[in-house]
DNA sequence: AAAATGATTGCAACACTGTTGCATCTTTAT
DNA sequence: ATAAAGATGCAACAGTGTTGCAATCATTTT
């Protein structure tokens, strides 16, 4: 199953003028196949035993594959960075549910995050990150 | 101007039943003259240089306001915390400004953050984290 | 006022995320 | 097949934040 992630993540890295790197290819699958945004450790985890990569390179790559627009980060409140592939429904601007129980982050593409908030006088706006709280099907 | 801020910060201590120390005042007089939320590394340099305080301590002292709804903490995309004092104008609920060219990070009150989100099935609200980046009036 | 109590602090050490420099290896174009 | 550019691994580092424990201090009790 994952294998049918692999030949879009490939081309799709193609496509962004990098190099179809076995490393790469594994990581934008395993992002392509998530339904959350998932953690480094998560890919880790996920990566096949047989490839093992440097923590350096899954960051490195995972920039990458940010600045191209190919996946998004997300804040969270522990610190650390999610990532999720942008798929075609994805907006660029979304907001995201955490979950307080298990900690999993999923996109929410129905928010309305697009709207003239009230900035004071001056304040230009760029963007918003929305995240809602609270607890998923199974934690609740 | 700072001392108006101390007594009160000592009577809100003593009410939350905490010790009234020298560290914890300072800290909390801190964040209740600010009008910006502040991280642990401008509350240090703005401690005054008679009263150094150890790191761990601030971290404990924040935790320990916080706890306590004295303050609240502010997530951001730099992975590291801010706090503001808790006014009597901010709702629990509120929205935050992050300038993307200074950095700084501000609370804005005026924002409908309390709405039915639309959650999947399943889902349970609790709360909701937004922050809205952009220029602030100086950097724009 | 002094002692007892328990909260608070400082220190050392640690965990974790994330970054940088540099030498080495690999993909791709020639 | 080879050169050039890109990608990787390693080591070391920076920064935030945490934990355990002994020492200190504010507060209460005597």
């Amino acid at each position: 199953m994952i294998n049918q992630f692999r030949s879009i993540a490939e081309e799709l890295i193609r496509q962004n003028g990098g190099r179809s790197t076995s490393g790469r290819i594994a990581i934008l699958a395993i992002l392509l196949s998530a339904r959350q945004a998932v953690t480094h450790r998560e890919i880790e985890k996920r990566l096949p035993d047989t490839l093992p990569l440097d923590r350096v390179t899954l960051y490195r790559t995972l920039e990458w594959l940010a600045g191209r627009s190919l996946i998004h980060k997300v804040v969270s409140d522990d610190r650390v960075w999610r990532f999720h592939a942008n798929q075609t429904v994805h907006s660029h601007q979304h907001a995201h549910f955490k979950c307080t129980g298990c900690a999993q982050v999923i996109c929410l593409d129905d928010l309305p995050t697009e709207r003239h908030w009230p900035l004071p006088v001056g304040y230009q706006f760029q963007e918003i990150e929305l995240t809602v709280k609270g607890l998923c099907a199974n934690c609740g």
